[in-house]
DNA sequence: TGCTATATGGAATAATATAACAAAAGTTGG
DNA sequence: CCAACTTTTGTTATATTATTCCATATAGCA
C-alpha cells in the first residue's frame, strides 16, 4: 500500500510528476507560500525524475525552454523548495532532488500541513543508487530515533543532521548480473 | 581512558597534532604510501584544530609560510590523505578535517594497519558545532548495524555513508546560557 | 645507470554559489 | 483605487570550490 522506498529506475513516472506538483501547490497555499511561476517551472525540472539534478542544469534545461535565467534566481528557487520540504540537496554531489515522502492521500488540508512540517526535523536519511542514479528517501526508521540517543550521551543539541548512503540500488544489481 | 568523542574547544590541543602526524607516519611507513613533504605540510595545516579547513584556507596558510602551491597541489594531497584515511572531508561544507581515532596506543605495526584500514569502510559520523565548528567522529555506535539491516531490507547494496549531525556541543551551551 | 611509475609544477578553465543593487509584482491598509 | 510596503525577480559582477592538460621532477627498481 506503502510507496517503495527506493522507486524501481524503469517505474513509470508520470503520476510521480503531477502528485508531487499537486502536492507543492496544496502544501503551498495552506502554508501561505508564494509558489510562483518561476519557483513551479524549477520545481518541475527537479520533480522530472528521482535523481539529482544540479542547478546549472536546470538553468540549461529552462534555458532550452525558452526561460533565460541568471544562475541567482534558480539558486533561489532552490532555496525557496528547500525551506518548504519539497526538495532536498545531496551535499555530496551538489544536486537537488524532488521530496517525495509528503504526498499520501487521505488527509485533510491540515493534517497535511502538520505532518509535513513536522517531517522537516527529522534526519534525513538517502539512499542513492552509483549506477542508475536514483534516489530513495527513508522515513521512520529506528536511525532517527537513534541518532538522538548517541548525541545525547555527549551532551550534543541536534539541530538537523543529513545521511547520504550510497551504494547500488536492487534492480541495477540484478541488471548487473545479466550482463555477465 | 579513551578520548571524548567530542574535543572541548578549549583543550591542549599540542599533543593532537604530535599523535597525529606520529601515527601518519607510521602508518603511511606500514601501507607502503609516500608520505610526501607535500603531503605531511597539508596535513599539519588539517591537523592544527579540530575544525574543518577549507582548500583555498590551507593554500592561503601555506603561503603565508611561504609555499606557494597551485589549488590542484592542494586537492591532489588532500585526496591522497582521504584516501588514506587520516582525513574527512564534510560534504555540507566544502571542508576537511582530521580523523582523530586512529592513534591509540598499545597497536604493533600491523594491528595499527589492520584497524585503520577496516574502519575506512565502516559509516562516517560526525557532529558538528555550529558554534564554536569543532568536529566529533563516532565509532562503533549502533547506528552503523542499524545502517545495515535498514537498508538490507531494500536489497541496497552499499558502498559508503556518511552522517553529518550539526548542532551545538556541550561546552558551547554552556557558554551560551553564561551570556545571557 | 636507465626505465618506469608516481608525484609535483604551472597555466588555464570548469563548476558551483553569492553579493549588490535596480525593477517589478504582490499585499495591505487607507 | 491609490499609496506604502514587502516580497520576488532581473541584471551584472564576482566569489568560491574543483578539475583538465601537459610539462617536469623525483622515487623505486631492473
Amino acid at each position: 500500500m506503502t510507496n517503495p522506498l527506493f522507486p524501481h529506475p524503469d517505474h513509470d513516472h508520470s503520476g510521480c510528476t503531477t502528485n508531487l506538483m499537486k502536492f507543492a501547490d496544496r502544501y503551498c497555499k495552506q502554508a501561505g507560500l508564494r509558489f510562483t511561476k518561476l519557483r513551479r517551472s524549477v520545481l518541475e525540472q527537479i520533480a522530472a525524475s528521482h535523481k539529482a539534478i544540479g542547478a546549472y542544469q536546470i538553468l540549461d534545461n529552462l534555458a532550452a525552454d525558452g526561460q533565460k535565467l541568471a544562475p541567482i534566481s534558480v539558486y533561489r528557487s532552490l532555496d525557496f523548495l528547500q525551506d518548504a520540504g519539497l526538495i532536498h540537496r545531496l551535499e555530496s554531489t551538489n544536486a537537488y532532488f524532488a521530496c517525495q515522502r509528503n504526498f499520501k492521500d487521505g488527509h485533510s488540508e491540515a493534517q497535511l500541513l502538520a505532518k509535513h512540517k513536522c517531517s522537516h526535523k527529522a534526519p534525513l536519511v538517502f539512499l542513492i543508487c552509483e549506477d542508475c542514479g536514483v534516489i530513495g528517501e527513508i522515513e521512520g526508521t529506528p536511525i532517527e530515533g537513534l541518532i538522538e540517543s548517541v548525541v545525547r550521551t555527549e551532551g550534543f543539541k541536534v539541530d538537523r543532521s543529513q545521511l547520504e548512503i550510497k551504494g547500488i540500488c536492487s534492480s541495477c544489481q540484478n541488471s548487473q548480473i545479466n550482463k555477465l
